[in-house]
DNA sequence: ATCCGCCTTGTGAAATTACACAAAGCGGAT
DNA sequence: ATCCGCTTTGTGTAATTTCACAAGGCGGAT
């Protein structure tokens, strides 16, 4: 039996057929997935697999902490590595058995991966070499799920971008176009920005959404891309308020581990349930953004249009401001006064009213004595003709200063 | 010498004529004056007068603190209803000698006064009517006075409103008008409003123009009637910080005294010494009016623009809140609370940040016990979910109430 | 009536803060 | 060098604030 004859050098009518003839020859079960592990096929031959591919098969995708796991272990990347099948030990842990795993790509992209259960038998060289044909043969038919994928892509895209700009005005619309295109919106949602440090190319979109889709919460969203950011449409249903965020978050921090991407910024409008008012919740974001843009330091725990507190104020106070320039008179003369004594009374002031006027608390923060800072306040009330003991007066300074900070 | 000819039944070529013709009758020094007792004429004949008469001639009006005192001894009011002659006993503290005043009238409006200093002799019945006499003579050349006056007015209010609407749009012609009209222009210039309670009527813009006009401060000022208001360009150039609109407040104060009709407003714009810039000036008055009209206990004591503080930046947040309502998650929560157990948490709130965070300030102005005060603390922190050790939080609760407050 | 939660006031101890004053460093002006 | 004004730090005391706890009033529900 010398003479192998390719049994994977013909035209498959289906992804299932090519599990199916793995499955057959190598005597395994057989799962393929795609490039973000959602299951395409899987052989119906065997009747015994593992916790982890009866997840899968019932998921319609492989479960996000088996992804985790296998990313933590360095598995994944082995695979996208490797020309040749990789070999598995199984992890108890998760309940994934011993398995042989080969990536499916075109040139250099990722199109999806074969999965075949190796609990018992051990593949010979012979098998490996089947593996790897398939491998190829799965190849076409994985570039016609992608094309699709694409085109699919490609409408929602221009529906989203439709929402977010307002060009879709009549709710009805929106929602029947949703329909067409096989898109569930979400009851409740918000729109959420995340920009990165560098424009989304292909590779980093990619490797961003993979992220995004390989966790489990957010099986499909509706994403559009622009330069550096990317616009998401999240489902705000079950909004916990903090829960929600921290997840994108750890998302996030996930990107990181993986490619090492980090976004920069994440920042959400409102939610509404509502479908024209994407464009609402879309500008709350932008604002959002702007704001921790020019404040990132005080606005880093923020991300939300809600929790912007007074903040989201600032742009309307700063359009005015420019409109009418004038300068604070108190906050002119302590200028002054530390341009030509190099002393600091402005930014002492700024720290001690954002220590809530707390004097201990502020010298901590300054790391310096409290009476230190007294002193300084005196000179403070007394150059600049302040009272410290008027909100009015207090919240003024505080909001120029804000404002100052803001525009330089 | 019974048969008396009326020697005032002729025409005069001028009103220092009649000023004159009554002196060399009566043997006495006269002055007439017009309704804003400013000097109109006076006789040359009399080589002794009293220092209000000097003082008077010098300064072509009738000093300050003269008016002020007829008024208070009611000898203005006096002369202005009476229809014969009226006699004044000499006031010494002002060096004012005895005279005899008569007004000059045309149906119910006052044109002037005529004033005869009465020291020595003693004017008799027939002075007296000769007196009376001249009074009528004096009329129409009073009306020929007054209507020139009211024909420059005409134009001095169309050039102000042209300054006030940026009609007038390039310096150089604002310049050349205001040289044409023989106006001069305050090198260094406010834009204010005062506002009525009432319409101004022709009745009433008299004699708040009298009152203007009488005072030394302000010999002419552009002004320009507007419902309600009256709209003044002041004089800036020595902007003594309080001294100013003081001196206004005084004014309004005389206003009421009387007339019994005061203000209810002033506000001023910056200060600024192009012309082109009247436009902004206003507009910042307007600004000031408009939040003192909303926010009357808080900004009792502001009336220029850059006293605002903070303030000024209401407008526009309150526009952006417009834009996009959302309720202050805290607030909201605290405003729940005190509908259904009818307290007042939300107020106390208010008058505690009001207070600079002072609890002993804060409970003495609601005349609480301190502890009761601090107990309703813990209930907005327990039930708002505040922390009142922060200044944001306070500063976004603060914003959030004054904002309630002006929509209210 | 009785209970219970909510609110107010009072008391006193503990903690914190404000303030006055002293000592000393530092840099510029004379 | 010396003076002077500005600044920082330290010390101790007086005043103020915070906090825990007790006692009692009030109104609605059982």
């Amino acid at each position: 039996m010398n003479v192998h004859l390719d049994p994977f050098d013909r035209d498959f009518e289906s992804i299932e057929a090519i599990a199916d003839t793995i499955s057959q020859i190598l005597q395994c079960p057989v799962t393929i997935e795609d490039s973000n592990h959602r299951l395409l096929a899987y052989s119906t031959h065997a009747p015994d697999t593992d916790p982890v591919r009866i997840a899968t098969i019932i998921g319609r995708r492989v479960p996000e902490h088996v992804i985790s796991m296998l990313w933590r272990e360095g598995i994944i990347q082995h695979i996208m590595d490797s020309q040749v099948p990789v070999l598995i030990e199984p992890i108890d842990s998760i309940g994934l058995n011993r398995r042989i795993a080969v990536a499916i790509r075109h040139h250099h992209d990722i199109l999806g991966y074969i999965w075949v259960m190796d609990e018992y038998k051990g593949i010979d060289e012979q098998g490996l070499d089947d593996l790897n044909k398939a491998s190829h043969a799965a190849r076409s038919k994985l570039l016609q799920v992608q094309t699709q994928r694409r085109r699919r892509e490609e409408q929602s895209f221009e529906f989203f971008w439709g929402m977010l700009t307002g060009s879709m005005d009549s709710e009805h619309r929106i929602v029947d176009r949703a329909h067409q295109l096989g898109i569930t919106l979400p009851k409740s949602y918000r729109v959420m920005i995340i920009e990165f440090e560098t424009l989304l190319n292909e590779k980093l979109y990619e490797q961003v959404l993979y992220t995004i889709l390989t966790a489990q919460r957010h099986r499909k969203v509706l994403h559009v891309r622009q330069e550096q950011r990317l616009l998401v449409l999240i489902d705000a249903t079950d909004d916990d308020i903090d829960g929600h965020i921290a997840g994108w978050m750890l998302l996030m921090e996930r990107m990181q581990q993986r490619f090492g991407v980090k976004p920069v910024h994440l920042a959400s409008g409102l939610s509404y349930s509502v479908y024209i008012d994407v464009v609402k919740s879309y500008q709350e974001a932008i604002t959002v953004m702007n704001i921790k843009k020019h404040l990132p330091e005080e606005t880093k725990h923020l991300h939300r249009y809600e929790e912007l507190g007074w903040y989201r104020f600032l742009p309307a106070m700063i359009q005015e401001r420019r409109a009418r320039p004038m300068q604070h008179s108190s906050l002119s003369k302590l200028k002054a006064y530390d341009k030509e004594h190099q002393s600091g009374l402005v930014s002492t002031l700024s720290l001690f009213l954002q220590a809530d006027c707390n004097v201990k608390r502020a010298a901590e923060m300054l790391h310096i004595h409290s009476n230190t800072l007294m002193y300084r306040l005196r000179r403070i009330t007394d150059i600049g003709g302040v009272d410290l003991n008027d909100m009015e007066q207090k919240i003024s300074l505080y909001l120029e200063l804000k404002m100052d900070q803001w525009q330089s």
